[in-house]
DNA sequence: ACAAATATTTAGTTTTGTCTAAATTTATTT
DNA sequence: AAATAAATTTAGACAAAACTAAATATTTGT
């Protein structure tokens, strides 16, 4: 597969948001910032590859060799931003151009070396769910804590009150969008919340955890 | 700059080996198992670039720009088999392939941030020096451990007696190519060696030192 | 249902990097 | 110093992936 292949599958990927409902022509230009006759051109080729179904102007799908493709370059991404946020120490919203280029790398060594590296992650920086070898993985939801249940595990992805209280709270105790969170204990006489997040744990109040949203896989 | 014309840069660089010296075309196609008239055809693009000095017929060297890409582009691919290696668990002669892709990513702020993770290496798990930032790097050479000073650091890359007890006694001590080792002190009474490899400290007889070859920078 | 608007495809070019075959230059023999 | 051999370049062609402009389908509005 060459580069370009792979980018219109994982765009047709994304705006299908991984369903396998039909994508128009022009839409898959749009995103890509190229013309509709270009996406035409590709779309053609990669008809002919079995990677999508196409019919002139009916729109576009994955196939299951599509989607097979389509998950394993997902997987790479999301499997390089956190390699890069967690071990580089990038920001989770500087990570995308670069692992735009990770992911085209072709060595399934690499990915899997790399995955036991990193701890077998279950989602990236964002929150998104990283696919399984197999690729299978989980849907994701964004919740706040305070609707979460003991031993759920997620990623802060982002707050309902942005005072500048909340968050200079959340930086004197170093929290950061992007840090993974683990519930550990909920009191019910104040709703105040265990919690362990980068390496230590502490304990935060029922109104911290009702303005902190986590992104957490789905339970089924 | 192109994939492909980083390709051609870093061959011209490894022919010359480092040096300014003027290569063949058909020494490049060679290499890059390519035709010699593909390689014209990119020598002129490059000396458009001004990257190369190019005269038709008489053969094509690097430019001090052209230098500075090929430096930047081996001090990244050699940087990544550091990572692959060291943080990976990689082999020491299965890391090439991949390093050829990671070695074209492109991200100033990536390369410094791998180098800073993997602590500003020196060499490679080949031996081979890594340039600076600034493109300046030390030549390496190979010399025994007996041969070498207290205080000298270098990459295991041989032996000189490949016996089957030699082998099985670094198998044992779980020395193996590509490690990193450092002399610690030499003892005049008996020759024996002082060592640190792998996090931890060992003494090695004077026969053992007489038998493996370090890569170490060149003192100056 | 039909005209207008919108979406999509086709046809024909362009650029990049490659190739083959032919022409030219340089090197080597005798 | 020719003649031959080897190396290199030129010319012309091709595939991939993009583009523009024109043609054709589909959808929408009335």
């Amino acid at each position: 597969m060459t580069l370009s292949e792979e980018d219109y599958i994982k765009t047709i990927y994304h705006l299908a948001k991984g369903e396998g409902h039909s994508i128009t022509t022009n839409a898959i230009a749009d995103q890509m910032e190229t013309k509709p006759s270009s996406v035409t051109d590709m779309l053609k080729k990669l008809s002919d590859k079995n990677l999508v179904n196409y019919k002139k102007y009916k729109g576009v799908s994955l196939t299951e060799k599509g989607a097979i493709t389509a998950l394993s370059i997902v997987r790479k991404h999301r499997l390089w931003e956190v390699f890069l946020v967690d071990k580089l120490d990038f920001a989770w919203d500087e990570v995308h151009e670069v692992a735009e280029q990770l992911e085209h790398i072709k060595s399934d060594k690499l990915i899997d070396k790399l995955d036991n590296y990193l701890g077998n992650p279950r989602v990236d920086p964002h929150g998104d769910p990283i696919p399984t070898k197999e690729g299978a993985f989980k849907k994701s939801v964004k919740k706040l804590i305070s609707e979460l249940p003991v031993g759920c595990q997620g990623v802060c992805v982002g707050v309902n009150d942005s005072s500048a209280a909340f968050l200079k709270f959340l930086d004197k105790n170093r929290i950061s969008l992007g840090d993974t969170l683990t519930i550990l204990e909920k009191e019910d006489f104040d709703g105040s919340v265990s919690i362990a997040i980068n390496e230590k744990e502490m304990r935060i109040s029922d109104q911290i955890a009702s303005n902190l949203f986590l992104e957490v896989l789905e339970n089924k």
